[in-house]
DNA sequence: CTATAATTTCAGTAATTCCTGAAATATCTA
DNA sequence: TAGATATTTCAGGAATTACTGAAATTATAG
């Protein structure tokens, strides 16, 4: 099977890019070939259409699966197993970011919690530790806003996002609206 | 100059994660080092403390500094530079954001944009322009989006991300006000 | 159960990335 | 401007990562 240049030129890139991110040229290469064919493709077809080693396919989907990013399939009649990337962008855009927290972000807060349990022995560990915490700190409320938002629907996260800091102006209207009913949440201004 | 354990560990880590991101593991090592310190450091302290090169020291800086992750500056008398991490967590957040986007983001957006341009010559070419299409556009709403808040005042923004998606709440709100005020961006439901 | 087809494993090699020491360049001071 | 100090460059070696082909394993059909 071979790709036609507008394919090829999105293989390719993709192919490079992955490099900068923590997968190898051939992983991503694979990944960005199923993501536009239109039908899932079994390993012999792709090793064939990239010009991959058979056993290097093979490797290569076995990495996308650990990142949830292929899914697995049979066709009727057919011994071979297929692949195909999921056709929902944002289902992707999830996956993708709850594999990387997984992989990147949960080990460095667990490090920076134990690291935090101890108590600074002099002034620059006081210094040190300080910076620790504002680093904890900062990465938890940003994966927990992630973790929040991403369980919306696609429509209403697509609304907020397009949103963006007119989200703010909300923020005080809030505010004032918390205040009026009386609730115990009201922040010095 | 030697590490306590505490900044040890850290430093250690980091070392270690950075290879998962882009970089190599003197450059995190450097960088955490920096970050924890109190007072800015010359590369040959940092050679002596992480037990580098002073010619690996000096490469991994100036990535550091292609990255704006690092500050360089003279201490009067001292003819030596120094280097130091910004010290507001939000801004070397920012910075990373950005460098990141810079590096990962705009060129494939870029290279989506120019594929995009070709007309697709058959059924396949159709589903793969069409999926193209679609990346495209979610990469883009997401990047559009961080820009946007990325510019709000760090207070700001940590009220936003602490909303999270109790923001949502808002949105219907934000309907029900705009058409009551008779604003034509009213959508339908 | 056997023969065949499909997939995975893995040892060895290729390619890439990382790091060092030596030399070159740049900067300062006296 | 000479001499000393500081920094960068870069060729080569070390370490890591990527990839292949052959062999082993697993799964299926007859």
């Amino acid at each position: 099977m071979n790709m036609t240049s507008l394919v090829q030129s999105f293989v390719l890139h993709f192919g490079e890019m992955g490099s900068r991110w923590g997968i190898s040229r051939t992983v991503g290469q694979i990944y960005a070939l199923l993501y536009v064919s239109p039908k899932p493709l079994n390993a012999d077809e792709i090793a064939e259409t990239l010009d991959f080693s058979r056993s290097n396919v093979s490797m290569g989907l076995k990495e996308l699966e650990s990142w949830r990013l292929v899914r697995l399939q049979h066709l009727p009649g057919d011994r071979r197993e297929y692949f195909s990337a999921p056709e929902d962008v944002w289902t992707i855009f999830r996956t993708l970011a709850e594999e990387r927290r997984k992989r990147e972000i949960d080990p460095t807060l667990t490090m920076l919690r134990s690291t935090l349990m101890d108590t600074p022995a002099s002034a620059d560990e006081r210094y040190a530790h300080a910076r620790l915490r504002e680093m904890h700190d900062l990465i938890e409320l940003v994966t927990t806003w992630f973790n929040d938002v991403q369980r919306l629907d696609q429509k209403t996260l697509a609304q907020l996002l397009k949103l963006g800091s007119k989200a703010q102006k909300f923020l005080a209207l809030k505010d004032k609206l918390t205040l009026a009913s009386g609730t115990k949440s009201a922040t010095k201004r």
